[in-house]
RNA sequence: CGGGGCGUAGCGCAGCCUGGUUAGCGCGCGUGCUUUGGGAGCACGAGGUCCCCGGUUCGAAUCCGGGCGCCCCGACCA
């Protein structure tokens, strides 16, 4: 029985002043989420019925690959954070119980399941396993944002994969790339599967799901066959035009010209034609200056991965003694390791002249300094992937895969004896999902001027009735006997049975999104007909009053 | 952590600079009548710790100090 007359479902005509993005505005607007703090929002009716709706998909695809759903604590006793190292991160929430025991606040759950595999997994013919839970998770955000999009507490799906080596592992992680690819698909959403980061986790392999949106934190970059986050990503650059060569670097003046922009303009060539210089300083190897295209720029995880170590921009106290004054450095003459960029092809560039107010042209990499070769770019729109431009678009990381390997299951001592009696660490993989980010993502990738349009598999209800004209009234009844109908028919429907105008009624219908919406007013007492509008495209149509619910249905059903 | 902004009725806002009746407007809400196919009209009405604490003052939403909360941009983000 969902009528709106006694439902909770507070739309509002004006957004929050405080929201920013449509997802944001439109799900407090619909009556879907209330706020109750900094990143601590309020699931509403309507709001939880999406996302137990995309809960339920989450549960039938990973169930169908062999996952055994169970639930674990969100508090946990600090000990097992401790011997894994994650306890005191700057993130997590802590607190003490009534005879002072620290506990943490899980903000994800590798801890705990590990320390059950520890206990239960003895032998190869434990494994392989793959246990999940929808589960709170508790992240003490440095900020918060967009509604429900990043939130300091948040249901996960996480699941974790125990596989007795690097190939059972990759059968899981594959069992998972199918049950996320269905998964998604099956949310309505648009989206990627893109290679990611395996961050200083030490893991193998890592894959993100990405939905394309406004909102999104993230960027990815696209091209046909290609998909890859741009903290990660590769391609072509597209080629410079660089001036004649010359037969040795030939200083330039260039007064107060310290940045790219500047030099290329002053001495009329394409910014591509420069050679920017980033010194950085690597932890554990000092200082190393980093080269690359003018038009370029570093990407700092690219540049980690490529060090292998933390590196971070050095102060211009810590280079200008050992390189030269800041804004005129460059390669030439240095002692210091050079990095430089694949994207710099062979030619004479202009660099810093590492004296003031002095460039040099014709710089050649190999002839005038000695380098090390990285990738170490960030991506730019246009470059290409096996000839393809790319795009880069902003998207919301709705789901992630990852191949963890041993980093949990060893200070744990989640160990099995294997065929020859050796003791093997157990070999794990996690992999999360975040409903409401599917949910806000949905909400960012179809709404329109009027308001949501939900995909119909996760919409808060298949068919949302509007009944209009006062009570005790013959429209009314035939409102109430279409109603009875629908719900009969299997339909999750919402009647709006409230006394209000029909403008307000259909706004507030289009503004949850529901895929069907059915009209029963006066009219359909005269012409024997109920009125239907999709969501979708609002294409409107009629479909008998006899019958109705089923064609109703019919409709619902025929919807993509 | 750096930068910016905001806190007055359920929502959106004005008032604050330049202190002074009973703190106001739109929407929403209640009652009554009218109205009922795209956010209705009239009338009456309810609803406020003006974020909190302290200070200045005869008098503070308004000025000063401290605190708290929230938002945005950046940094950060297993």
């Amino acid at each position: 029985m969902t009528r709106l007359s006694n439902y909770l479902l507070p739309t509002e005509k004006q957004a929050p002043a405080d929201a920013e993005a449509t997802s944001h505005k439109l799900m407090v607007r619909a009556g879907l989420v209330r706020q109750l703090g900094a990143g601590l929002w309020t699931w509403l009716p309507g709001g939880w019925k999406v996302h137990r709706k995309v809960e339920q998909i989450i549960r039938e695809e990973l169930d169908a690959i062999g996952a055994q759903e169970m639930s674990m604590p969100v508090m946990n006793p600090a000990e097992l954070w401790q011997k894994t190292g994650r306890y005191g991160l700057s993130e997590q929430f802590t607190l003490a119980d009534r005879r002072g025991a620290p506990m943490v606040l899980a903000m994800t759950h590798e801890e705990p399941v590990t320390f059950h595999v520890a206990q239960y997994v003895r032998s190869y013919r434990d494994l392989p396993l793959i246990l999940y839970h929808l589960q709170t998770k508790e992240r003490d955000e440095p900020r918060p944002r967009a509604g429900v999009l990043r939130t300091r507490e948040f249901v996960m799906k996480d699941s974790y994969s125990f596989d007795r080596d690097a190939e059972g592992l990759e059968r899981s992680y594959q069992l998972h790339v199918s049950a996320y690819d269905r998964i998604f698909d099956r949310s309505g959403l648009e989206w990627y599967r893109v290679e990611s980061d395996v961050g200083m986790m030490g893991g193998s392999g890592a894959h993100e799901y990405m939905a394309p949106c406004p909102a999104g934190e993230n960027e990815v970059a696209l091209a046909p066959g290609y998909a890859a986050n741009v903290e990660v990503a590769s391609a072509q650059a597209a080629s410079v035009q660089l001036p004649p060569a010359l037969e040795a670097p030939q200083q330039v003046h260039t007064p107060g010209l310290t940045t790219v922009a500047d030099v290329s303009e002053a001495l009329g060539v394409s910014p591509g034609a420069l050679l920017k210089a980033y010194p950085v300083m690597v932890s554990g190897r000092g200082l190393v200056l980093v080269m690359l295209r003018g038009d370029h720029h570093v990407n700092d995880i690219k540049l980690a991965n490529a060090l292998a170590a933390e590196a971070r921009p050095a102060r211009p106290d810590e280079f200008e003694e050992v390189i030269g004054p800041a804004g005129f450095i460059g390669p030439f003459g240095v002692d210091v390791p050079i990095l430089l960029d694949d994207a710099v092809a062979a030619g004479g560039y202009v660099t810093g002249a590492n004296e003031p107010d002095r460039h040099l042209r014709g710089v050649q990499p190999g002839r005038d300094f000695a380098f090390e070769r990285a990738d170490v770019r960030r991506v730019e729109a246009g470059d290409t992937v096996n000839g393809h431009s790319i795009r880069i678009e902003a998207a919301i990381e709705v789901g992630n895969i990852f191949k963890l390997g041993t980093r949990y299951t060893e200070p744990l001592g989640a160990t099995y004896l294997d065929e020859q009696g050796r003791q093997q660490p157990v070999v794990m993989g996690s992999y999360g999902i975040g409903p409401a980010r599917i949910v806000a993502a949905a909400v960012e990738q179809y709404a329109d001027e009027r308001g949501i349009s939900w995909p119909k598999s996760i919409a808060p209800f298949d068919v949302h009735l509007v009944s209009i004209g006062k009570a005790n009234t013959p429209e009314r009844e035939l409102a109430e006997s279409v109603y009875a109908e629908l719900r009969e028919s299997g339909l999750d429907v919402i009647y709006d049975d409230r006394d209000g105008g029909p403008g307000q009624k259909f706004a507030d219908a289009e503004l949850l999104g529901c895929p069907v919406r059915c009209t029963v007013g006066r009219r359909t007492a005269e012409s024997g007909e109920v009125e239907t509008q999709t969501r979708r495209g609002r294409e409107a149509g009629s479909v008998p009053l006899d019958g109705a619910a089923k064609a109703a249905a019919d409709l619902w059903r025929s919807l993509p």
